[in-house]
RNA sequence: GCGCCUGUAGCUCAGUUGGAUAGAGCAACGGACUUCUAAUCCGUAGGUCGUACGUUCGAGUCGUACCAGGCGCGCCA
């Protein structure tokens, strides 16, 4: 449609200058916006203001040229306007949108989809929480975001593959088996005091009676450190499988899990590190090993290898996301939660200094989640060991609830989740709001097929040239949008556009099927408006699969 | 102190990438169920877009300074 006006515009234009109307044929480009108002048009351009300097000529007498040289061969425009400082406004014929019916249903589920990333193998990295225990809201809300993208994207014609980075080297994996391993001495009777620095939750217990039922007090026979390992690495292992479960009931999947340990097992790290020393780009200093991120703008040099001679996080950071590229990714992202923000300028150093384009590395930071029950805080600090774990959540709202709302703002934006709210089943609730479309819209087809013994949809123009409601034109003029939607959605990482989307188109279509009946006396407008929600109930349904909410025939 | 994010209706948030008279949901108030599902709809009311300059035909959107809140600034992960 917009396309349509485009093109108008474009050949009025060039006509206009080889009449003599027009002083100079430097145009510009053409964009064609939706006005807020319905007075002022379906669409409108703001060409003549923009040329007005080049040309010369007031906007208001360069509308008047353009509007005297158009053309409307097929008379999709029902009226034109020159309004405010120059705008043309356009106002469409309602029949100027039946072919977006059709569309929808010949393009199916593969309506709104492009093709603007094919051939860019895109990587989604999100999660990748420590194997040291439960996922809580906030990694809820990364994965609902991550995961998201990644339909997005794949969507918008990207080959992506999602992953799950695990953190499972040295230090933080052993104060995890430091912490089993004391709680496990206290079951066998020992009286200690359980230092701060370990984690108090009360899986650490769970797991501790777990190794108690398994072995026995056998590792009281052993030195503490061999004690240490063996319940490190039943916790991560546990921990780990926990966390997929937890994830696998959220809707959530990866393509792979990356260890780490198999970084450092495989010498990249070492590589990495010997890379960049050749490079200079790694320097020693007091002993320790530098990596000059400061070169390519952060705001200190970061250390990669301690003066002890332990590698930082960041070094096997670096071996990562070499790796990545070398997988041969043309594009990564990665989700972080937002307090990790200072951590984003020393892994573009390191994405440049491995001779790659820092743009092909984006960070989407996930603000965090304040968890409310009936408008109150509830207390997550994860040191004391209280916190509200994301299965607590997905168990007690639904995982269709959760998602929904985890992508109902802006990721950037600090998000208040009210658990109350998420239960209800009313219109507070925009998931049970958005899915009651589906589920209305299928009892409507059910009924047609009950009593009216309609089975089949086949492309009829004659029906659906009569939905001509100005309610059926914003329906209609609403599916057109999707296809822009899902393209900005993918092009700004932003799942959220898709949310609001659904929810005005969800508005629409209550507010018709209010003020009129689908299944009418009229055999042939009961046939258009059968389509019509047809395609309205395929959007949905697509727009819900990309934030992975399921759509339910009835509810 | 430095850096990043945020600031829009009483509350929670959008805002088509610089367009016209700034929107939605909730809360408040008033209406609509003999119905294809009232888990819905219709209406009323609600604003100095944190503040001040600047950029231009035009600013919620871009720039600078300030104010307020959140987060981050380790040879931690």
């Amino acid at each position: 449609m917009k396309q349509s006006i485009k093109d108008m515009v474009a050949q009025a234009l060039s006509k206009a200058f080889q009449a003599g109307d027009l002083t100079s044929d430097d145009f510009p480009d053409i964009t064609v916006d939706e006005p807020r108002i319905e007075a002022q048009g379906d669409l409108s351009v703001n060409t003549a203001m923009v040329m007005a300097k080049n040309q010369k000529m007031s906007p208001r007498k360069i509308a008047d040229i353009i509007l005297k040289h158009l053309d409307d061969p097929q008379s999709i425009v029902e009226k034109t306007d020159i309004a405010g400082p120059g705008f043309i406004n356009f106002f469409m014929h309602p029949k100027a949108y039946h072919p977006v019916v059709h569309t929808v249903h010949e393009q199916n589920e593969r309506y709104g989809a492009s093709d603007m990333g094919t051939g860019i193998r895109t990587q989604v990295e999100f999660v990748s929480a420590n194997p040291t225990g439960p996922l809580h809201v906030g990694h809820g809300r990364g994965a609902a975001v991550g995961d998201s993208v990644a339909r997005i994207l794949r969507f918008c014609g990207y080959d992506v593959q999602t992953e799950y980075y695990i953190n499972d080297s040295g230090r933080q994996i052993n104060t995890l088996g430091r912490s089993v391993y004391l709680r496990y001495l206290e079951k066998t009777g020992q009286t200690l005091t359980f230092p701060d620095d370990c984690y108090k939750g009360d899986y650490i217990v769970d797991l501790a009676d777990q190794i108690l039922a398994r072995d026995g007090r056998a590792l009281l026979d052993m030195s503490d450190e061999e004690g240490i390992n063996i319940c490190a690495r039943f916790a991560a292992d546990s921990i780990l499988a926990d966390i997929a479960e937890d994830l696998k009931n959220f809707g959530v999947t990866f393509d792979q899990w990356f260890s780490e340990q198999s970084l450092y097992d495989d010498g990249k790290v070492q590589e990495a590190m010997e890379r960049l020393k050749s490079n200079k780009t790694v320097y020693e200093n007091d002993g320790a090993f530098w990596f000059n991120t400061t070169a390519f703008g952060d705001e200190k040099d970061r250390v990669v290898v301690r003066s002890n001679g332990q590698t930082t996080y960041f070094a096997s950071d670096i071996a990562y996301h070499q790796n990545k590229f070398a997988r041969g990714f043309n594009q990564i992202i990665d989700v972080w939660g937002a307090d990790h923000h200072g951590y984003i300028p020393r892994m573009k150093a390191c994405i440049s200094a491995s001779g790659h384009d820092s743009n092909d590395f984006h960070v989407i930071l996930v603000q965090l989640v304040s968890l409310l029950r009936d408008g109150k805080p509830v207390a997550m600090t994860t040191r004391g060991g209280v916190f509200e774990t994301l299965k607590d959540v997905v168990d007690e709202v639904g995982s269709d609830a959760a998602r929904f709302i985890f992508l109902s703002r802006h990721y950037e934006s600090q998000l208040e989740f009210d658990l109350e709210l998420a239960k209800k089943k009313t219109n507070d609730n925009p998931v049970f709001y958005v899915q009651y479309v589906h589920a209305r819209i299928s009892s409507i087809l059910k009924k047609a097929a009950d009593e009216k013994n309609i089975h089949t949809f086949e492309r009829n123009d004659e029906a659906v040239s009569l939905l001509l409601e100005s309610e059926e034109t914003g329906l209609i003029k609403a599916l057109a949008r999707y296809p822009e939607v899902i393209e900005t959605a993918g092009k700004n990482l932003e799942p959220h556009r898709i949310t609001y989307y659904l929810m005005n188109l969800s508005s629409l279509f209550h507010a018709y099927y209010n003020k009129h009946k689908v299944l009418t006396d009229d055999p042939l407008l009961t046939t258009g408006r059968l389509y019509l929600i047809l395609a309205v109930q395929k959007v949905i349904k697509n727009g819900l699969s990309l934030l992975g909410v399921s759509a339910p025939e009835h509810m």
